[in-house]
DNA sequence: TATGAATGAGGGTTCATTCAT
DNA sequence: CATGAATGAACCCTCATTCAT
């Protein structure tokens, strides 16, 4: 059909200019909102490049989902760079530190966080390769510092329901921004303040963490997990 | 200019399946990708009648913005239905579980949440108004409930991160639906369950903020906050 | 078929103002260009006004047309206010004078110029009717008084080219008054100018007009008109 | 933007029959009423050719009208064709002439003259090009040929009125020969016909100027300009 | 390998007109 | 008599895509 069916390694420069002039465009305006024109324009190349390099306006996005994908985890290795003996504490830490820095990215590689949030909204085909290639391998990884601080007792539901807790905290920056920018108009978003909200979300965590562990050792946490409503007041 | 330019009650059946198949195809699709033809059609109205109506699309799109909020603080009102007396505890969890069916809810209020979303993936001139009536109150609800957990030492900032930490748990659930799906294919998603996930995350904010007030209660949790890299050691 | 398919005194007060209103707006705007929603507006009448009282859009336009060439022949009667026993040049003057208020007329009077103009550009049948009743009477008025200063010697076809001569010097003041204002930006149009362009046209004709009727008595004027291009420079 | 953001010599076949399409649909029915639809068809180009060459309808207009004009003072330059020592009336007979010849232009460049008829009645934003480039010129060749007429110690004012009494009546019949052929339907418009017309404006206007050169060198000639009603027996 | 002219479907919007009330 | 909701055709324009070169 056209040039690059399947992954191909070898890009000419007008290829390149195309993928970086469609992240920021799509990243932008969106997969519907964007025009082919536009990135092309930006690209400096010529209308039918689109098409004959990545077959169609879909194509030329799932290529560039796979290059934003490829930069983002070259960017942010999953290893975060901790010591061998790290404590699940520290490991929490550099996770979520890892979260927010990758959110408050506005580089090329936050492109991945503002298509990845388009693709939440309106899912493509791709999302099934980002999910499998990307934010399976970071759950798993923050799932496993969680079953650590919650002990070997804790059941595979409250690892995940304090997995997607974590996460939700810090997502919750880039997703809500345009309303937690209207509610706080004076705050800003430095290198300073970021690592403030890191604090406070490991802090938050750890906390929470820490008493719910304590939870699963004494009888009747599992109950409580399924308690109904009549039930609930004795936990409180 | 047009019939509807100013607020009206008094609705004609074409205007109310209009305003109904509107919020459908919005919700679905967003205001780029829905198209009147589609609206009309699923309205069983003319392709003329928005123009009739509500003046363009966009005319359009405000009046579904403003129907949908009603019907939303219609059927979740803010009160919660508490007794008087009830304990910040039973606040919360009350608060959290109506988020949490509001964040679920699949009816036609549930187009709240889904709009809302698309407001925030490209804000239109209509999220100021959805900010002030529909986020402000219900950040300033959940804050003075935090408030009251935290103690009255807390600091403003405290009390906004940990806000923000709540509702970010809550919301993660409907903005990562299609990941966490894919993640947790088997999981399903009804009364019960997310009667669990409201119970997690009050258990998990309400042990997150006791620690935090004792914290805040011995000396240096101001500067804990504030800490930078090298000092963050000694808080844990 | 609707209320006033023939000529019908009787108007209500709505009849009235969408009248009025027509008149002002097909004036500005052009019949096409006109929209009924802005007349009926205006008129503060209901958009099926115009097709109950006058059909369709075209016959509130007939209706204007009569309406608007009543009131300029009430407003301009061809008698001009002469004394009977007038000269000629006293009639001449008189004629290019009323011929020039009523050009430079922005009042509703004057919608009757505009609309003349734009039926000229783009005749309807209603241009027949504004012929019949407004330009061939005025052209006749003119020509009679040629007549009397050309002689009686003087050929019909002499008398016809002049009377155009006449009528163009005036209302090429209305036609092209957007490229005089754009070549003499400064030149304004009150009473003193208008009657200044008067006495000129008066003064520029009586002086032609004059000297044609002595070549008409003098022998080879009738060749003169035939003349073909080898013969012209005998006459210069 | 577009293709032809800036003039362009080159021209497609389709750009070619773009333009001549339009010229003579938009002299025909005018800028608003022409559409683009029309215009395609009579060209046979696909309904996106007009945004693709010219960017929209506007941008197709204004190209017409560059056209138009080039087209224009090709077949008619101003230099008419004159000798160098020729005497102003031979130069006023050549300038008639050519506007005559002009007015009745059924070609391709009498488009121009009917265009310029529609910018006259509904200005667009072209007008003032036209006017710099086409009415300006025009006005002054013709100003200097009075002014030659009328003798040095004509008044600017006395020119311009002379020159606008000139070309009065030649315009006059392009914009009035829908009520003329009403009035003399007899009357046949070929080269015979207009070179009769040619020769009468030009002997009445000589005839004029003539007249008005010796009152200007008679004392009081500026005080008639500006005479009002009660002083102006005595000129005549 | 790359171009740019050309395409056709579909977008939102406007308009004069009609019809039940 | 008069209304206003409703209609359908047509408007200009945009878009991703194709094709001959």
């Amino acid at each position: 059909m056209f040039k690059n069916a399947a992954a191909d390694i070898s890009t000419t420069g007008t290829e390149k200019r195309l993928l970086e002039a469609a992240g920021e465009i799509f990243a932008e305006y969106g997969y519907r909102a964007a025009t082919v024109r536009q990135i092309c324009e930006r690209a400096a190349a010529n209308i039918a490049a689109v098409n004959y390099h990545f077959g169609d306006k879909e194509g030329l996005y799932m290529a560039v989902l796979r290059a934003v994908h490829n930069a983002h985890v070259e960017k942010y290795p999953p290893t975060l760079g901790l010591p061998a003996g790290a404590t699940p504490e520290q490991r929490l830490r550099a996770y979520i530190r890892s979260l927010l820095y990758r959110i408050f990215d506005e580089g090329r590689p936050g492109w991945h966080t503002k298509i990845m949030a388009r693709e939440m909204m309106e899912p493509t085909r791709a999302l099934d390769m980002l999910v499998e290639e990307g934010a399976r391998p970071l759950h798993q990884d923050l799932a496993s510092i969680v079953r650590d601080l919650l002990g070997s007792k804790a059941t595979d539901e409250a690892v995940r329901l304090c997995t997607l807790s974590i996460l939700g905290q810090g997502v919750y920056y880039r997703r809500a921004r345009p309303v937690i920018s209207r509610l706080y108009p004076h705050q800003k978003y430095g290198p300073k303040e970021i690592e403030g909200i890191a604090e406070h979300i490991t802090q938050f965590s750890l906390l929470a963490l820490k008493g719910l562990a304590k939870k699963v050792e004494s009888p009747g946490f599992r109950r409580c997990q399924n308690a109904n409503q009549s039930q609930r007041g004795k936990y409180l």
